[in-house]
DNA sequence: CGATACCTTGAGCTGGTTCAATTCGCGTGG
DNA sequence: CCACGCGAATTGAACCAGCTCAAGGTATCG
């Protein structure tokens, strides 16, 4: 644990602040601990929102295509890193960690594979539905989930636009499936409604 | 070289026959030596096809949210296999193989992301050529790209219908970007049109 | 030849986009 | 405190890309 300790580091960004992703400088693993961070991809027609980090999630190191896109903090982020030799340090002492290293990238496959579906076979109101049942799971599941992020950038995310996010989430708090004191505050009355919604309420439950 | 030799095996598939995939006896890496590989994913309504593996390309260990996917052959399939204890010997003595590991699942990850903007910001035609466009690539850029499935699972692959896939393939031909000879024979005459239409040459001339 | 499986094409429908107003939350200055 | 302004959210209405449904067309095989 004391070697652990001296290896990571606790870093402060602000809002907005870029997260390197050089792989020289760039955090090779990272555990978010406080804020959110935000994945940009950088596309023909400009810049759009990609994917985001909740506190308590990893950041697994970057294979050379993955560099393109925009890692950024949304509001202040408190991040425990580690770079690649001081990795190398640590796993030498604990062979566990690679397996472990092997295990988060390969959550963010699944993740990506979820997206993918979403994205793939999904209408306009399971993606709405999935992505705030993710991120209220992925949160902690809070009485309040926060949205760190305005319609038009859930829209880039679920890849559709930032009216009709709204009309969804318009129409859920009209079922009473949430309610919405603020556009940024979701206060989730009926979870499993909303997993439901989402259209994947079968496959997690045959599992 | 010798000691790959015998951890690795040659394993012999048949047309639709399964890959184990059972962490225990699954291969834990693969890779395709000739034929073509279909990942099936299970969703609430029936199997869809997710991804195509050609050959010279590899598989990676799955971690376990990715198990609930089939993975079978397209006709006669050869695959180099490796399972978790060989590759455990062979990595003690090779290390650069675990790093070589982590790439293999890195590659994926970032598949995965191409997909994901395909399905969230292309419109059918682009969607299709990118297809067209990637297959052609990862076939080595043959004369006559090969089809191995039918365009209700380009559709499945493509998050669009057997119709829409059929009218842009048609399309693309009568625009004189391809010939078909065959439904599942493609001649790409165009292989920079195709790109065009794919709507991301501009990020590969860019990077 | 007939059967089968896949592909193609057409016609209408519709979910989601587009475009164009409002409306709302909130900071600012009078 | 209230009017004002601004950015985001909401709402409405028209439109259209892709879906659905239906009717052939075509390669392959026994």
């Amino acid at each position: 644990m004391r070697r652990v300790r001296r290896v990571f580091t606790e870093d402060l960004y602000e809002g907005d602040e870029a997260v390197p992703r050089d792989p020289a400088r760039a955090p090779f693993v990272g555990l978010l601990l406080d804020g959110c961070l935000r994945e940009d991809a950088t596309s023909p027609d400009g810049e759009r929102l990609f994917a985001l980090t909740f506190p308590g999630e990893t950041l697994s190191p970057l294979g050379p295509r993955r560099c393109r896109g925009r890692l950024s903090a949304i509001g202040a982020v408190r991040l425990l890193t580690c770079d690649r030799d001081g990795f190398e340090r640590i796993a030498q002492a604990v062979p566990r960690l690679r397996l472990n290293l092997l295990g988060l990238v390969q959550e963010q496959l699944a993740e990506a594979h979820r997206w993918q579906v979403l994205l793939g076979r999904k209408n306009a109101s399971e993606r709405v539905a999935s992505m705030l049942h993710w991120f209220h799971a992925r949160q902690g599941a809070p009485a309040e989930l926060h949205l760190p992020v305005n319609r038009t950038e859930l829209g880039q995310m679920a890849g559709l636009t930032m009216e009709t996010v709204s009309r969804q989430v318009r129409a859920f708090e009209k079922a009473g499936v949430i309610d919405l004191p603020l556009p940024s505050r979701v206060r989730v009355i009926d979870p499993g409604a909303l997993q439901t919604l989402s259209g994947d309420a079968r496959t997690q439950r045959l599992h």
